[in-house]
DNA sequence: TATGAATGAGAGTTCATTCAT
DNA sequence: AATGAATGAACTCTCATTCAT
């Protein structure tokens, strides 16, 4: 690899110099990933340079071709990836609560601190739930159903039936739960950090919410 | 021009037979900026075409490079002239009401009108608003500070005065209300309709606002 | 244009100064067209390289695209106008003859007058005609029936009736003699010249198709 | 090799379990050369991926640069080996014949005989003679010197010593034979089938050698 | 011997921009 | 003012080849 300056890959190829064939290449696709979630948040996809990512993910500019078939499916496959994680990191934390009043702070709560822990990343998804093209968006949707049907089920409906919430349309409260915390998550700064607290955010959508 | 089918450059153009050269050319400008909006809404800015929004407008390829100096100048110009129109509109519409809490649910009724009637220009700006461009959101931000001023003085600082509104922070809460409408907009269909109500919305924040 | 040394494009775009637009469209067609004749018929389709076709040609390298919308459908249309000059010009030569014998004769002598004449634009047929690609095959028969029919109906048919040919499988019939005229093509050196003489190519069909 | 279905290697591997080294080597050799066949016939030299055919060989991609040094090497191996093979063989089949006109005959018998059962070689070899790279035809060239002296001396030179044929340009007439027989080889099916028979095709030609 | 991850030169293609008419 | 042929930088993608295992 010669005299290029070190890199994300170098230093972490170093801690798995045992590593399996397996380990290399999720290895080398987790980087690829990671530098096109970079790519994808800062140039957004159309201006993102495919060669660049490879590059900057410390291999040579062919080798996300052995890893993606094409640019967009590298994005896809992000958009599955990270709506996953996502989902499964919040419903995990979630779940730790059993009130519904407390679960929708916890969903700002912890959705916070994956923006903050994932901000590339967020800012790709971000991009395309936000930017023209249908079918990203649709395929986005799609990928977040978990942690739609999730507040719809386990924190809309939980809540009305113990009698702590106003019945409301489920489907319809849901969406504008996660449109509030998307749309206060594209206002993250660069570190990840957003101006509102998640009290806060949980707390004007509570006072619409509860009973008094 | 030969057999091209009538386009919207045509029909305009018969009802001016008896136009300036001054008028020729600012519907020239027009019909660009208009083509540029639909085209910018439908593929975003690195995607769209520029010859083929010169073609869409009823022009040859070249023609846009005779009003405008690049792509970007004429995104960016696109943004001032949409921007101002905008703000202009709405000020104007809210002004006609002086009570704060009718001003609030004015500005998300006319609001809600102006996308509705600009559909093609409003994506154009929503995908820059919520875009991974800084200097563009920047842009845009200066652009739109006239309305969050109006909201700020003539409706927050006002509310306050008269003692209807809790007193909030200006600053914050401006941004909050702008937000909110800019991200209601994203919601549009295709016809530009938003799924929830201009009451409704304005509700969302004055539950949180009002004394009770 | 500059420094270039000068080709092709220059000397003959001096000669047409006073040149209408379409005129200038079509010298550029031609002329690409011709550049490809020369590059497909050196090189084969594949490791032909397009954009250096469009240079070759006097021109830059995108400006290929302006004309044909991908290489492949460079190749179909050089096919298809090689195809049809090929057909009509041995079809008006050969029909200045009556008698089918002397058709026969004429077929090839004209044949290789128009090989001789249109050295690379032959050859990169010839190399579609033996190569390996289906479609471009069928594409390449499709334009060269009227040729086939001809000698079908205008040769062989009326050499039956008239009681000076065997009667024969018009169809296979006139397919070997094509076959024999594009194989002896094959073989024309770089300046186009067959080493067998178009009578004596004739003849050998003759033998066959003549009574005795 | 896990669970790819059972392909050519597999299969013929299974038989030769007692096989030494060196057989190993030629039979994965022979495997390579024959998958190169069909990808050559299939795609072209040019448009063949030769990752593809180590994999359809049934080894892996980088397996073919231990037994060729080059993409292009391992074209004129291919090249010299088919050519050596099939003159062998057509040579080994006539000289069972000892009359000159039989010969003849014979050639065109064993000759198709060989294209039915070497389809995929010979349309990779026909494909280099009828295209476009010199250095490759002249190789071909070379390497079908064996059946060509053989024609010009064990039939056409015989024949004439035996008062059978008339007299001819041995050079020219040799190869006019050869070229009929590769001409009439592009022309296979799929199955390696020919439309013309053996007889009528050395007919054609015995009509112009034989004495009247 | 066989493997397959990685490489990087080079291809086809797009399109913002220029400029002579 | 409007045109559209021409330009060429820059991009996505392919694949022959290398080499450490």
């Amino acid at each position: 690899m010669g005299d290029r300056p070190p890199n994300l890959k170098d230093v972490l190829m170093a801690r798995i110099k045992q590593s399996t064939l397996e380990d290399v290449q999720q290895n080398t696709r987790d980087l690829l990933l990671q530098a096109a979630a970079v790519a994808f948040a800062k140039d957004g996809y159309d201006a993102a340079n495919i060669n660049q990512i490879s590059l900057n993910a410390g291999f040579a500019k062919g080798t996300v071709y052995n890893y993606f078939q094409s640019k967009r499916i590298l994005l896809i496959t992000l958009i599955d990836e990270v709506a996953a994680a996502h989902c499964g990191f919040m419903m995990e934390q979630i779940s730790l609560e059993s009130d519904p009043q407390q679960r929708l702070e916890k969903l700002f709560g912890t959705g916070f601190v994956y923006v903050k822990q994932n901000i590339a990343k967020m800012r790709a998804i971000l991009n395309i739930l936000y930017g023209h093209d249908i079918e990203l968006k649709t395929r986005l949707f799609q990928a977040y159903q978990p942690i739609i049907n999730y507040v719809k089920t386990e924190i809309l409906r939980q809540g009305a039936e113990q009698g702590e919430f106003e019945p409301v349309n489920e489907n319809e409260f849901s969406l504008l739960i996660l449109s509030l915390y998307m749309g206060l998550s594209t206002q993250a700064d660069e570190q990840g950090n957003i101006w509102i607290s998640a009290d806060r955010a949980a707390n004007l959508l509570l006072n619409g919410l509860l009973k008094r």
